[in-house]
DNA sequence: CATATTTTAGATCATATGATCCAAAACATA
DNA sequence: TATGTTTTGGATCATATGATCTAAAATATG
């Protein structure tokens, strides 16, 4: 019984995050969000809640469909170094590959959340962690084998790694110049030792 | 001739800046700015012009108190070296001194702007390249000096501090925490062959 | 003191916004 | 086919927002 959906839950959302992903939370209105949805607000508030319960899915939807799933696979790469460059090449090549310049949504996020909001925060904050302990999982396995000299401090460079991360993605943003985004990523495999990234 | 301003030009832009500053530029409104500057719509209006127009003014008054001070206070440092190091420390600094998690406006709004505004994103542009561009002067003097080793790119270098600093800022408004943005600045400075920030 | 000029205060306009309501539509199940 | 449940479309509500208008207020100058 009930009537069924006309929508596909993931056309939609794909469709919600590329609202947010372009404009940001407070830029996008709701009006706006159905037209690009192709549902009317009836819908959206049926299916998802209000704005803020949407633009979480959205962000959830987004993170399922990148970071998480880049994540992963660069893990499983023959070698920590490896892991680490192969990540820093796939994140610079979206960004530049990207001709909306949109950068990351899960930094573009973390930028506009106020104190206000601390529930989103802590949630912003967890999935950003995830990168700082990829970084540091593959700095302690390169201890192990030996391709992280002894001299590195490896929660530090782990942290080096993630803050530059961010800095690139921003730049990706407001400056998405080749030169810049890999010459800050050789710059920091340059100073843990690491050989350069892959060719894109 | 002609009646005399009531208001101070430096109290009342202070109090726009710290409003875009907390919220950004979106989440502001004018009647909220009008309350904060203790001023009418009618006053703001005929002083700056429109709300971009005070944003983009309010930017140039949080410029001049700080980032272009703080580089013009550091660039006259006795080492290049001393330089950076200072001006990561002052960063860091102001970050966690800041109790709201404000972060950078000029980072913030970085993030903020969309391609549908050019001329702002040029402005903020030409803004943080004066970031990149001390770094780098600081890191070519220091070649000539001898303290920064020969097997360092200067570009490369420049480009990761500025990358990285960036981070730090987004970090400052989401995640403030001294552990996390003194690692990354120290592994930064170790990066390069530099001693250690000066103690706060 | 009179005048010209700018600022200020409050009201207001047209629109945008987030959210919700209601009735019609659609379909699985009995 | 009849029933019950959910979705959908369109309208609408209350408020917020950016911007502007008008008239009163204030003061330097002649």
């Amino acid at each position: 019984m009930a009537r069924p959906r006309k929508f596909d839950e993931t056309a939609v959302l794909d469709a919600a995050v590329d609202r947010f992903w372009t404009q940001g939370y407070e830029a996008t209105s709701t009006r706006e969000l159905a037209e690009s949805m192709q549902m009317t607000l009836a819908s959206i508030h049926n299916a998802f809640g209000d704005k803020r319960a949407l633009f979480r899915r959205s962000l959830e939807h987004y993170l399922d469909g990148s970071l998480r799933a880049r994540i992963a696979r660069h893990e499983a790469a023959p070698s920590p170094a490896a892991a680490i460059a192969g990540f820093l090449r796939e994140s610079i090549e979206r960004s530049l590959g990207d001709g909306c310049r949109r950068g990351c949504l899960l930094v573009n996020s973390a930028l506009e959340v106020t104190q206000a909001d601390p529930d989103m925060r802590d949630f912003l904050n967890a999935e950003l962690t995830t990168i700082e302990d990829f970084f540091r999982r593959c700095l302690a396995k390169g201890r192990q084998s030996g391709e992280i000299p002894a001299g590195i401090d490896v929660d530090d460079a782990a942290r080096l790694l993630f803050s530059s991360l961010l800095g690139i993605r921003v730049l990706a943003r407001v400056r998405p110049e080749r030169s810049l985004l890999e010459g800050a990523a050789r710059g920091a495999l340059a100073s843990l030792g690491l050989p350069p990234m892959p060719d894109s």
